[in-house]
DNA sequence: CGACGATACGGAACAGCGTTCCGTTTAGCA
DNA sequence: TGCTAAACGGAACGCTGTTCCGTATCGTCG
């Protein structure tokens, strides 16, 4: 959905958005999302004013850098796509896709909280990354290199999964790997 | 187990501690477990400093509160008992009890949250309470005024969740009486 | 019974937070 | 180029948890 919505957005108003929700990425996966809002602002060189006229409530930062990863996360695909072969592409995206989750440590308390701002984001997830590791898989399999009988959601979930615990980055990359490595197996070439 | 621990506790002291759990207790009913430290210190008549010496940590009062009304709850069946015939006193028993859990909103959540000052919680809830209310269930089940098939702990989490929802007061009484009625149903008398 | 040491008290003071407000700047159009 | 509406930034406010230390009180011992 575009942001037609009528009037037109001043290119400095566009542009500090910009900046708060780069910021704000930084700041949760490094101090969690109840970080201070200065240390937000601090970081999008950005006044407090600014911050509150965007995002009137703090969840609704939250939850647009929330969506605003996943779409970064999801429309990598196409470049992996045209660059690599299919299942290289698939691995890779998957790396990808695993970073992002590592990201998202204690977003999961805000989650459970009962904000109507969070309520659509599980949809969301979904609805982006579902497609597009579909489309990796399929081209994977359609070229022989993996086995054609795993679901989409299987492997989201199971990648995520991977994700959860200490993480020391070199962890999660492996599991992955290993994860890829499976698919591979019954492939029919 | 008693306060026995090696030093003499000064009266003024014990006075203190004392005010602070009523008024703790009071204010968390009313404003939730994260209300301000200062509400609670000035119904308690009381210094910062005071609540700060005596309950270091949050959790510290918020544990302290819960066992003190654990234990008056608890404490208060026998009176009922002696008082009262034996399903009269088990009806009035639950019915205090519902009251308890009824102020408890809103504690879930400090339970869930891992701070291990709570660990031991929920299990002294059960070994206060199901020794009280196994006692009052047999007094009336061999005067033959209730069934006697009855769970102490299944009738014990039945009345917790009874009262779980918005309650407006009346409501949980009556469901309570409702319960009891149903204990009534098939005694042998 | 009076004095003394230990203990506990209270609240001012500090640091940090979210949020608001408004004088100033800037973008975009005529 | 000038004008107006929009957006900006950051000082200021009120509220928070927490610490600190001069003062008051307790309980004991001579």
């Amino acid at each position: 959905m575009g942001d037609e919505t009528g009037k037109r957005v001043r290119a400095d108003a566009q542009r500090n958005t910009d900046a708060l929700l780069a910021a704000a990425a930084e700041v949760f996966a490094t101090s969690g999302v109840d970080a201070p809002v200065r240390q937000i602002t601090a970081k999008a060189g950005v006044g407090a004013g600014t911050l509150y006229r965007h995002f009137p409530q703090r969840s609704d930062l939250i939850a647009a850098v929330f969506r605003h990863e996943v779409d970064a996360c999801a429309d990598a695909a196409p470049a992996l796509a045209a660059r690599y072969e299919p299942v290289e592409a698939l691995s890779r995206w998957l790396q990808r896709f695993a970073g992002f989750v590592g990201t998202k440590r204690g977003l999961s308390a805000a989650l459970h909280s009962g904000d109507p701002a969070y309520e659509s984001l599980p949809a969301y997830f979904d609805q982006r990354f579902l497609p597009v590791l579909g489309g990796l898989l399929e081209a994977a399999a359609k070229a022989g290199e993996v086995r054609s009988d795993v679901d989409p959601y299987d492997l989201l979930r199971a990648t995520a999964n991977l994700t959860l615990p200490g993480d020391d980055d070199g962890h999660a990359r492996r599991m992955v790997a290993l994860l890829v490595d499976g698919l591979r197996y019954g492939a029919e070439k």
